[in-house]
DNA sequence: CACTTGACCTGTCCGC
DNA sequence: TGCGGACAGGTCAAGT
């Protein structure tokens, strides 16, 4: 679900609501590599204070004044969930994307010295989660492949066209959603940049031209940011800090919208699987 | 080696 | 209404 328009969205959030409160208990179940060396939770995370929040691809890290962080993947249903004075359940406008926390699939549950607290939500228990020395992060296996932030303002067409040259035998749509080529694209921005460009998912990479290329570069960054000024985009499970929707559902163009007109041409858009996921195009606009 | 396919989990939706 | 099967936004290990 949370691509890096989602992840952004939540960073932001994460950034205004849990800067400088301190941790005062720690309570999970089942969270994969968490905790991966329990002394630590004691050591490290009980009584530190958030520090900043940041992102890097699809991947979150909250820093602590113990010089340690909180390396969170939110794969598939993952949440971060703040909740200070409001309260969920019952008649909440959010009571069906969350319902009253802690639920059945909270999987952390952080306790600030205020008496607010954080979850982690992950109905499919993808997610992980790590308690590491900060310095340490960029040595993980993830952060050591991971490909370059598209949304940076020194991130060149150049350079992105370059990235797919190491994957020029398959589609563009899986070397699209390859993190080592570029970093956070997922399958909504993935079908939605691809119909913004008029590009075929299953085109092999190395027919893509160069001017394919430049245009596809600018869809792809016109539409994650879009998306982070609409919130991301929720479907079923995605919400932000704040435990809202995002909006920019309203306005994909042909993800998730088989059968409904293209925007462009008003061909009806159809659905398809290439490299095993569900995939939207306009079959007049994107030709093979 | 490059690339594709299953596996990881739970919940929901759709057709019989 | 009940039940089996397909499917869901991500990533890795295992297989071709």
């Amino acid at each position: 679900m949370p691509e890096l328009p989602e992840v952004e969205t939540v960073r932001r959030g994460l950034q205004e609501l849990i800067v400088r409160r301190s941790i005062a208990t720690e309570s999970h179940d089942t969270v994969k590599g968490f905790p991966n060396a329990p002394a630590d939770v004691a050591a490290f995370l009980i009584g530190a204070t958030i520090t900043t929040v940041r992102r890097r691809a699809k991947v979150l890290l909250i820093d602590l004044s113990s010089d340690y962080t909180l390396v969170i993947h939110l794969k598939m249903t993952g949440q971060l969930v703040y909740r200070g004075e409001q309260v969920f359940g019952a008649g909440h406008p959010n009571e069906s994307l969350i319902g009253k926390l802690p639920d059945r699939s909270t999987r952390v549950t952080i306790e600030f010295t205020d008496g607010s607290y954080l979850y982690f939500n992950d109905q499919r228990k993808f997610g992980w989660m790590r308690l590491m020395p900060t310095v340490e992060v960029p040595n993980i296996e993830f952060m050591k492949k991971v490909g370059p932030e598209p949304l940076e303002a020194d991130f060149t067409p150049q350079e992105f066209a370059g990235r797919f040259m190491r994957r020029s035998k398959t589609s563009i749509k899986a070397a699209l959603l390859d993190q080592s080529v570029i970093a956070g694209v997922g399958n909504i921005y993935a079908d939605e940049s691809l119909w913004g460009a008029k590009i075929h998912p299953n085109r092999l990479v190395n027919t893509i031209t160069d001017k394919e290329f430049q245009v596809l570069y600018t869809e792809l960054r016109e539409v994650m940011n879009l998306a982070i000024e609409k919130g991301g985009s929720t479907d079923k499970n995605y919400v932000t800090a704040e435990g809202k929707r995002g909006s920019y559902m309203d306005f994909a163009r042909a993800f998730r919208r088989e059968g409904l007109p293209c925007p462009r041409c008003a061909t009806e858009i159809i659905k398809f699987k290439v490299a095993g996921r569900g995939t939207h195009i306009c079959p007049s606009c994107q030709l093979l």
